[in-house]
DNA sequence: CATAGAATGAGAATCATTCTCAATAACTCT
DNA sequence: AGAGTTATTGAGAATGATTCTCATTCTATG
């Protein structure tokens, strides 16, 4: 972050703290609401630097509100999304072995097919959550 | 369709035609330069309607646009895909039989873990493209 | 502690998307 | 084919999440 040139604020810091706390991605108004006193602009502003940083990582669910959660480096592990239809929860996953192995074939054969230079994956499984059920 | 009580209509055979002509998910201007004539609220409005019927896919790339294809049932195969995280470009790729058994496994553990009623799966791959590199 | 650059907050501005509503088109029934 | 009923269209207004503006406040470092 220094390296950046940038600075590790209250505001910040803030950010960084509610998203650890929600361990999901989270809405923009579930972290206004996780972090009193926090303007929405300043939110939103962070947000974008954080994640230029790789602190912080975008997530797409299925409606239309963005989500944030915590970079893979700084929440721990890779993991996978289970995104509900429905009302557009979204939680984290695991990521097994045997279909990590599976998805490195396939990424080495996509990114010949594509010429994409293919830095990372994101894998969605979606469906309904026990409460929409 | 008809059994929705709703009309295949000359605008929706432009939306789906202009959807078909693409073969990559198209955003909504792209759409609409596709489809010269329509109006862009009725643009959105068949777009969710065809979506409804189980016609057209949402897609969700690295940008905040809205990204819409033909559904895999209309279309051909069953897809995953490519996104560009410098222009926010989506492009279609295979999906290998090695990567779906893989995928089989971890959905129904999902499910179990969750608790999640999981009807599918959206897996993409990020990077850059070709000319962003 | 002074200074320069970075960050903040309140509100205005943007812009994709959704809504409203009067006019028009598409089906059904006879 | 014509009347009646319901679905659809289009133009613009409204919505709402996100971004921008700018004057003020903080941070780090000499």
């Amino acid at each position: 972050m220094a390296a950046r040139g940038q600075h590790y604020t209250a505001a910040r810091r803030m950010v960084v703290e509610a998203l650890a706390s929600f361990g999901r991605p989270a809405t923009i108004s579930e972290l206004l609401g996780g972090a009193p006193g926090l303007a929405a602009s300043t939110a939103y502003r962070n947000l974008t630097v954080l994640s230029e940083a790789g602190v912080v990582t975008r997530v797409s669910g299925a409606d239309e509100f963005g989500r944030f959660e915590l970079s893979e480096q700084f929440s721990g592990l890779h993991h996978h999304h289970v995104v509900c239809t429905d009302c557009g929860l979204v939680l984290d996953t695991g990521a097994p072995p045997g279909l990590e192995a599976a998805l490195a074939e396939t990424i080495q054969a996509t990114a010949q097919a594509n010429g994409f230079d293919i830095t990372g994956h994101r894998l969605e499984l979606v469906g309904r959550c026990t409460s929409c059920r």
